[in-house]
DNA sequence: GACATGATTGCCT
DNA sequence: GGCAATCATGTCA
């Protein structure tokens, strides 16, 4: 994701955004390319970026964001390339494992807040006992039983958690645990009350607060007011554990997450 | 109703 | 790293 920096405290931007390097749009004429290629393994923010340059990522449809003072926005010609129903119909775990790297996309009248998914947890039906599913179909749980594609959201702790169904008729679901902030970032701040960027969405009930998620999404189907969109960062390291915080979690290891993450949660296992 | 529980977080040492 | 706060929901009376 390039950050265009358009205002003038790069210092102070740099540190708000948790920036890499912010590059001089003039330095790169002629190595676009390298910068995308770049731009894969760190966060890059470009000040002065050239017409040119501008043009020719638009015209790939480039996710990139706007930094304005301490507001950032996409461009209005950004359009997300939303994953298919299929995606998600599909065993719990695959879809676990793939979803790392894919944009989580919220839609506020205020704004798009984007986060890249860099953690993830699967659960499957009544054989799971880590499963919200596990004592049978009851009102609060039926959500798990939906197509894969529909949004299940479940209170612990006093947070809500956010997961995606899937699979085509069996109670299954994916738990996002935690996103890199991407853009729309002072509205997380806004909602989350919380200034650290490292602190915004490593966690799934943190996530839940910097994306406005609550209990009325419950058992709507992803596309209008939630989407996830495919990316551009594929290759990265996946690790695996077991899944945090269940009192008793199955032998194969379902929690997933992109190795080298600064923006994964810290709980340690139990 | 009353009381217990948990796929967590935040504050304190 | 330890522990209390938080609140929708389950279970039992």
């Amino acid at each position: 994701m390039l950050y265009l920096i358009l205002s003038h405290n790069y210092e102070e931007l740099k540190k708000s955004f948790c920036l890499d390097a912010i590059l001089k749009g003039e330095e790169f004429q002629n190595s676009w390319d390298k910068i995308l290629e770049e731009d894969l393994h760190r966060r890059i923010g470009i000040s002065s970026p050239s017409d040119d340059f501008l043009e020719y990522l638009l015209e790939k449809n480039y996710p990139l964001v706007m930094i304005d003072g301490d507001k950032d926005f996409l461009p209005r010609e950004y359009s997300f390339d939303i994953l298919p129903p299929t995606f998600f119909q599909r065993d719990a775990k695959k879809v676990a494992i793939e979803l790392l790297g894919k944009l989580l996309v919220r839609k506020l009248r205020e704004g798009y807040i984007v986060g890249k998914i860099v953690e993830t947890e699967a659960y499957y039906g009544p054989d799971d006992p880590a499963s919200r599913a596990y004592k049978g179909k009851k009102d609060y749980n039926k959500g798990m039983w939906l197509n894969g594609g529909h949004i299940f959201i479940y209170m612990v702790h006093a947070n809500w958690m956010l997961n995606i169904t899937t699979d085509k008729q069996d109670a299954q679901a994916v738990l996002i645990r935690a996103v890199e902030p991407i853009a729309g970032i002072h509205l997380m701040r806004k909602n989350r009350r919380r200034k650290n960027l490292k602190d915004l969405c490593s966690g799934p009930g943190k996530l839940s607060q910097s994306f406005y998620i609550t209990r009325d999404m419950n058992e709507k189907l992803l596309g209008s007011e939630l989407l996830i969109s495919s990316s551009p960062w594929k290759n990265f390291e996946i690790g695996k554990s077991h899944r945090i915080g269940v009192k008793h979690d199955l032998d194969e290891p379902l929690r997933f997450f992109i190795k080298d993450s600064l923006y994964i949660s810290r709980n340690k296992l139990r």
